[in-house]
DNA sequence: GATTAAATTTGAACCGTTTCAATTAATAAA
DNA sequence: TTTATTAATTGAAACGGTTCAAATTTAATC
């Protein structure tokens, strides 16, 4: 079925696509008796109107940015996007968001759609799938289609606004170690994210800055939600010996460690009593949980923001602009999940 | 300064437009020394190729549809987006979404990005601010562009997927009036949300309904962040009369009612002890807090699932469909935040 | 060096609109 | 009825690319 052009509705209406026009337009200068002719055979028709050939000539439609997140429902990039579509709306660019569900083709297919359509640059939480895919990455840089990462991918030059995980962690890790803790796990988080390479590689590292042994099973496998704390840390503590407490968990973000203080609850374990938790982003939950949370803060305004200026400042640019590569660095927040130990 | 088109490039390089065009596509039929060539024309003009302009010939890009939610960190939506996404995955379409910042203006710009810029069709959750602007509406139907509201909006005959929140609220009251509460209290909503509109209907049609008098100071205005409720709740428990225990409140959302619980927590009065307390929305947390927070549950999943069901149905038929007007019920939770009185 | 096959490149037609000067129809004034 | 105005309509030329048959170049073979 060939779909239905301007000039179908002209032929039908007896009258020219200029005319057509005039009415998809709204514009005075048509008669009255015509316009509704011709709406009228729109809608027989069913006539949609090409979005694209509309802009081609005209081009004067608003100017938005694209963001692609690894997920929807993670809530550092959501705190992340809310701060990129702040800064994207005060130099009047509309933010859109798409999710590639942590799938390279999606994420690719999703780039092109943006680039295809329109839409200026792009923000991109990349897909670090054991295998690096970066081709369209590449396709991106010989369009000169402006864009930057979320994270550092390796073997493409580009814009990065990044957070600096593993001193973040190693930090974590270190304050534990200060306030006395000498078994200190890792919940880790959701496989092949970089955020979680990361942050184990900053687990280890502040093990081998310290007098502690690492251990393989200090790092427990755990995920990125609520459940996956809950569950993992029911697994893990339901039948631990009570002896090996004091103990300190490093999770991966703060829902998973909240999901950890649910079960050990459950499990009638104290917090910070018996188990020392220290979670990874400090939602809002965070402070509001009881006992609150201690965590590590990520400066997400700055680096939503920064991305955003970054991207834009490209956009508007006319000429090439260097490659930016900025890291920030997070800070630990001290509540009431951790105690001194002896 | 005049854009750089296709034809500058090609001017500079020295060849033809159609050689340029195979660059762009990756085109093996290049010669390497002229990619190359080429290539560095792009970059040192900056050439960046026109999407819109790309497309409309081959046409062969992916499809996508778009999402306007009045804010980003609305939770309720946030969930139906997921749902959304979910089922225009299944369907091969690519999920945008946008947040018009509960502003008319933005609303009606986003809407007219997607449609101009190859987005097949739009679910809104529309913008109620008091003033109801509907013409971009119009706009929209006339150019035949399919789109689904997430509320009913008064003047116009478009498809709709929304809530019972006339009935959700008002079950809530009726429960809390059947366990034995007369004192009951509702934290209202963002002020022209239609929600919160709703609710606050179904919370007098509550009171209409039984032998409790309905008074205005009953329904505190209040908000839809934890912040809010924190706050709100603060200051209207800090110097109440405790004779007046028990009371219940029902809340306009989950995270209000956890705000709430922490100021009422703070103020030593107890929940379900002295406050009984109901949200709605029944967010992941909700059922994790302790005590458990007994709350309205809205089947999201569905009405994100129908809402995307019948706007993809509506963009691959091409005849027009029937409007469709779905309502879903909520149902209440029952957990551990109220309790019988007497 | 001539012939043929393979590799490149060209350029005109096309994609579905908008634009706007020019034309035509309708209305008002003379 | 003419004529001058004004209101509507037309249609050809963009817009910035893609396509692909035809033309040209280059390489290979004899």
């Amino acid at each position: 079925m060939k779909k239905i052009t301007i000039n179908d509705v002209a032929k039908t209406a007896g009258v020219s696509k200029g005319t057509v026009s005039a009415v998809i337009n709204s514009r005075s200068t048509v008669n009255a008796k015509t316009r509704e002719h011709i709406l009228r055979v729109m809608k027989n028709l069913n006539y949609q109107p090409l979005g694209q050939a509309r802009n081609l000539r005209g081009q004067r439609i608003g100017k938005s940015i694209g963001l692609i997140m690894r997920e929807l429902d993670n809530p550092f990039y959501a705190s992340v996007a809310v701060e990129i579509k702040k800064y994207a709306n005060s130099r009047d660019y509309i933010l859109f968001i798409a999710s590639s569900e942590s799938d390279h083709q999606n994420e690719e297919n999703i780039a092109q759609l943006f680039s295809a359509n329109n839409v200026k640059g792009v923000i991109i939480a990349p897909v670090i799938n054991g295998t690096i895919e970066i081709e369209h990455l590449f396709h991106l840089k010989m369009l000169n289609y402006p864009f930057v990462m979320l994270e550092e991918v390796q073997g493409i030059l580009a814009n990065v606004v990044s957070i600096n995980n593993v001193k973040a962690t190693s930090d974590a890790v270190k304050y534990l170690i200060e306030i006395g803790h000498t078994h200190i796990l890792h919940f880790s988080g959701p496989k092949f994210a970089s955020h979680t390479v990361e942050r184990i590689k900053g687990f280890r590292k502040a093990f081998s800055e310290s007098h502690l042994a690492f251990n393989d099973s200090l790092v427990i496998d755990c995920g990125s939600h609520f459940s996956d704390g809950y569950e993992k840390g029911l697994a893990y503590f339901k039948s631990f010996d009570k002896k090996q407490f004091p103990i300190a968990v490093v999770c991966y973000n703060d829902v998973v460690a909240l999901g950890l203080m649910s079960a050990l609850h459950q499990l009638n374990i104290t917090v910070p009593g018996q188990v020392s938790i220290i979670g990874n982003d400090d939602i809002e939950f965070a402070r509001h949980w009881s006992p609150a949370l201690t965590t590590v803060s990520t400066p997400y305004e700055k680096l939503g923001r920064k991305a955003a200026e970054i991207l834009i400042n490209n956009i508007e640019s006319d000429r090439a602009l260097p490659i930016e590569n900025i890291i920030f660095d997070s800070k630990i927040i001290i509540r009431e999940t951790t105690r001194k130990v002896q």
